[in-house]
DNA sequence: ATGCATGAGTT
DNA sequence: ACTCATGCATA
């Protein structure tokens, strides 16, 4: 298939600007994909044609999700020409579902964890949850969807291959033996000191420059 | 446009 | 328990 990164975001601009040309939202395009029938293609929702117009979805999303779209582009430029529009609604529940919101001194803390470990065993996202007064699953789904933001077309680290930091061993507390450079307490950008379940300041601040450097 | 969440398929 | 694609709710 056509995985060319540059391809993929210039399609990704064309489509939006002919999109906007026929006078078409994103929630139009996701729900007018299921009158397509492609085969094992039903509709999409509004929040993935943003991301994909944004380049905020995994490269194999987009490449799988490009053919569809291009072919209801065709369609939809075609249908236009001879006036004939078929809108199409469909019935939902009425189910509200509440968001859960971390605060930003929280999410501050979660972040500093991350860049010393993205994948921290159950026991230490327990932990974490319990310090930072947090649901031990809202702390473990954060944790989830932070590792996928990593792996957006766009903001991810800009070098191809994905290189999955090793899983924390989630047996006995084996501690992350590091020498500790010296370093100014104030060299650190948080507002709040940050409660360290990995006892290694130096660490922690080296990653998280690097991560941050993106 | 984006944060938190779900569900299916893996590891 | 994780990854991945995806979406509801909300900023």
């Amino acid at each position: 298939p056509a995985t060319d990164p540059r391809e993929l975001e210039s399609f990704a601009e064309r489509f939006k600007q002919r999109r906007i040309k026929l006078g078409v939202t994103q929630a139009d395009v996701g729900s007018a994909l299921a009158n397509l029938k492609i085969p094992g293609v039903g509709c999409l929702s509004q929040s993935t044609i943003c991301r994909f117009e944004s380049l905020t979805l995994s490269h194999n999303n987009m490449v799988a999700l490009k053919p569809i779209l291009e072919a209801w582009l065709e369609e939809a430029e075609r249908a236009q020409r001879e006036k004939m529009t078929k809108p199409e609604i469909y019935t939902g529940g009425d189910k509200k579902r509440k968001r859960t919101s971390i605060a930003a001194p929280e999410k501050r803390s979660l972040e500093a964890y991350f860049a010393v470990q993205p994948r921290p065993s159950s026991e230490k996202i327990a932990a974490i949850a319990e310090k930072l007064d947090l649901k031990k699953n809202v702390v473990r789904v954060w944790f989830c969807n932070q590792r996928q933001k990593q792996k957006r077309m766009k903001f991810s680290g800009s070098l191809g291959v994905a290189t999955r930091a090793p899983r924390d061993p989630s047996g006995p507390p084996q501690g992350i033996p590091q020498p500790v450079p010296h370093l100014s307490p104030d060299s650190r950008p948080f507002p709040e000191p940050i409660p360290l379940l990995l006892r290694s300041v130096a660490v922690f601040s080296a990653l998280r420059a690097a991560h941050f450097h993106k």
